[in-house]
DNA sequence: AGCACGCCGACT
DNA sequence: GTCGGCGTGCTC
């Protein structure tokens, strides 16, 4: 009897093709495949095989590709992936398949696009946009490339052949080896070992388990027991991590504790080596990866353990082709393989919170810091009693207790969630404001790059000499701090101290960001100011003082996590503080001392803020989460005008069961040329979201032209 | 992802 | 006229 193959192809295709599989070849679920698509030949896994009446007129597979066959789990996770984001099931597949085809072998697989100086032969808009992205000098994916300049990737294609831009290959690294479970360690506290023992699921019984504890408090200890235990029992360990914390100053740790470093798995390693991990892991010879989200998808033949570090951190959602949750599809593919997930966090996003404390997931706290550590001090400073001098903005006790901190000797950090040197720029004589040209956001003024940019988008230009509206000279007025406005002021302050300003956009690069938080790190530096960078995955052992110069930045922004953001952001920063036995001090500037985000952060109280946030959600009709779907209204700019009257109309008559947030309250923007709303859609009661929408938007007033709505998953807590 | 097709403005 | 650039739709 002859079989039908249902081939699942990784490209942008929901449905599996119908395949013949001819005689002599013997096909089982979930093996990779090569089958002619138009016309050429592609990659495939088979997605479910039957059998069919003779005389069909499908295309043959044309045969079986010699790699490990994608496993039951992993195919269900993918199935689940696709459903749950709305994407189509080639995507999902494509994450999953990164395949050692010769091309990447021979080559790289990852390839980077990157201007090489040349300018195009015909410089059209659409190359322009391009080129002006491109400009910066660095490497870029051909589709991230497009996307950022809003144009299509033939445009990007066009420019590869002509010369303006090129593409480069990127290098790789050496392979890990087998971890020693019983490597000698530092013993652990009495609190580290009983939630070591908690962290081990009854037999039979895996689920997830919320791992809390305060920074300094040992949650990696912990944890690197369950991977022990995973290891001992000849499994294999998965630990995700954000990528920027995917550090060496991680590796080593793990090294400390297993006496060689782990498998390291990011979007930075690429070629060869990439495929020599995938087939390490795929082998069993891997027994552990750290990794960021793209991990997820690597074929663990017998994954015993799915850590997912710092859970709370939004570098977990990818934001790009398949929007997904990586925490949440740790936690579905710790489900389908049948193993414990650890999701470990000092500041547990909500969703993970309410999941715990409804018994979803088991909750382990580990109340102190280790060593005797104690927290820092945290005080208020009212910025309404005590102002800062015209044009300045460190308020006097703030910088106060910078001197005194100095005199002491000690290392001092100040965090201002802002980069550049001014969010605003305006024309004294007219008035006008510079605002980006695809967004609606201002321009930031970038001081060390004498350039005005776009937060948003990217977008930069020269800051000009004289007021592009009125022509006026010298009355362009920078409006706020950012932080290299505050070293300005600092230095002025404190002359003689060394200070160094970190934030994303380092001067230099990463490289010298690395060697700059190193320097930090050994003490080479009594006042560091930096933006969120500072508060994320480095460790600062000589910190004794946080100073936080605008609390209040972020809390009303309209994004409905806001005030969890913060909270999050400042409790991290101010943690910050301490070294050794020494109890550290934290000084946070705000205009709202009694706003629940601040008033929880200075008394230390997390418990409260985690209960008054999810009374005011369900207060205000508010599920505690959600999947938040943006409905996206692409449009050029001819027609953006109509597209936004008719997107309005659109969300103005949402289905039941769907919360709209509205132009008042949300982001309503236009981002990269594109306007773009956000819906909040209760999940809770069942209902099928993903249809529900579909067939929403299917309904809807149709668009016309050049006009598209789509519905475009931001994918929360999918319980 | 590739590739064909068709539309549209530029040009020997 | 046609040619190159660019958006769109299709591939079992």
């Amino acid at each position: 009897m002859p079989q039908t193959a249902e081939i699942l192809i990784p490209l942008a295709l929901d449905t599996a093709y119908s395949y013949a599989v001819p005689a002599g070849l013997s096909l089982a679920e979930g093996d990779v495949v090569q089958v002619p698509l138009g016309p050429r030949e592609t990659v495939g896994v088979v997605w479910g095989l039957a059998e069919s009446a003779s005389g069909s007129n499908l295309r043959p597979v044309t045969g079986r590709i010699d790699v490990p066959p994608l496993s039951e789990p992993l195919r269900r996770l993918v199935d689940w992936l696709a459903r749950y984001t709305l994407a189509p099931k080639g995507s999902a597949l494509a994450m999953a398949l990164r395949l050692p085809d010769e091309a990447a072998a021979r080559e790289s697989l990852r390839v980077g696009v990157r201007a090489t100086g040349s300018p195009p032969a015909r410089a059209t808009a659409a190359r322009t946009k391009v080129m002006a992205v491109a400009a910066d000098g660095g490497l870029r994916g051909k589709t991230a490339l497009a996307k950022e300049a809003g144009v299509s990737l033939s445009v990007v294609d066009g420019l590869i052949d002509d010369g303006a831009l090129e593409t480069v290959a990127l290098e790789p690294e050496p392979v890990a080896l087998p971890p020693d479970p019983d490597h000698p360690r530092v013993p652990l506290s009495e609190a580290q070992e009983e939630a070591a023992r908690a962290l081990l699921p009854p037999e039979g019984d895996p689920g997830a388990t919320l791992l809390e504890g305060v920074t300094g408090s040992g949650k990696t200890e912990v944890y690197f027991e369950g991977v022990a235990a995973c290891v001992r029992a000849g499994r294999q360990a998965l630990i995700l991590m954000p990528e920027i914390a995917l550090t060496a100053q991680f590796l080593d740790r793990f090294a400390a504790r297993f006496g060689v470093r782990p498998a390291a798995w990011h979007s930075g390693i690429g070629g060869k080596r990439r495929e020599r991990i995938r087939a390490g892991v795929a082998s069993g010879e891997i027994a552990v990866v750290v990794g960021a989200r793209s991990a997820l998808f690597l074929p663990f033949p017998r994954l015993g353990l799915i850590v997912v570090d710092e859970e709370h951190e939004s570098a977990y959602k990818q934001e790009d082709g398949v929007h997904y949750h990586a925490r949440d599809m740790a936690v579905v593919r710790g489900k389908l393989e049948g193993c414990p997930v650890v999701l470990a966090s000092a500041t547990p996003s909500i969703e993970t919170r309410v999941n715990a404390q409804k018994g979803r997931y088991r909750h382990v706290v580990l109340p102190e810091r280790f060593g005797g550590r104690r927290l820092p001090d945290i005080r208020a400073v009212d910025m309404r009693l005590d102002k800062p001098e015209r044009g300045r903005f460190l308020a006097p006790p703030m910088v106060d207790a910078v001197k005194h901190n100095l005199a002491a000797g000690e290392q001092s950090l100040l965090f201002l969630n802002r980069r550049g040197y001014a969010p605003l720029t305006l024309c004294r004589a007219c008035g006008h404001r510079y605002q980006c040209r695809n967004c609606s956001t201002w321009l930031v003024e970038h001081r060390f790059r004498r350039a005005l940019v776009c937060h948003q988008c990217g977008y930069a230009e020269r800051k000009p000499e004289a007021c592009v509206e009125c022509g006026a000279f010298d009355h362009l007025t920078p409006c706020g701090p950012g932080v290299e406005r505050i070293a300005e002021e600092v230095a002025e302050l404190f002359p003689e101290q060394r200070i160094v300003v970190l934030s994303s956009d380092f001067p230099g690069g990463a490289e010298r960001l690395r060697a700059e938080l190193q320097t930090v790190a050994e003490g080479g530096c009594d006042i560091v100011i930096g933006t969120q960078l500072v508060a994320k995955g480095h460790n600062f052992p000589h910190l004794t003082l946080v100073g936080v110069l605008d609390a209040d930045i972020g809390l009303t922004t309209g994004d409905p996590r806001a005030a969890e953001r913060t909270f999050q952001l400042l409790q991290q920063v101010t943690g910050r503080a301490g070294r050794g036995e020494r109890p550290g001090r934290a000084l946070v500037q705000t205009y709202q001392p009694d706003h629940p985000v601040i008033a929880a952060l200075l008394s230390g109280d997390a418990e409260r803020f985690y209960d008054e946030e999810i009374a005011a959600r369900e207060a205000a009709g508010l599920p505690p989460f959600g999947r938040l779907a943006a409905l996206i209204v692409s449009a050029n700019e001819r027609e953006a005008a109509e597209a936004h009257g008719q997107a309005l109309a659109r969300v103005a008559e949402p289905p039941p069961g769907v919360m709209v947030l509205g132009p008042a309250e949300a982001p309503l923007a236009l981002i990269r040329g594109r306007w773009r709303f956000r819906l909040l859609a209760k999940t809770e009661r069942g209902i099928d979201l993903q249809a529900y929408l579909r067939d929403w938007l299917a309904r809807g007033p149709k668009v016309r032209g050049n006009v598209k709505v789509a519905i475009d998953v931001d994918p929360q807590s999918f319980l």
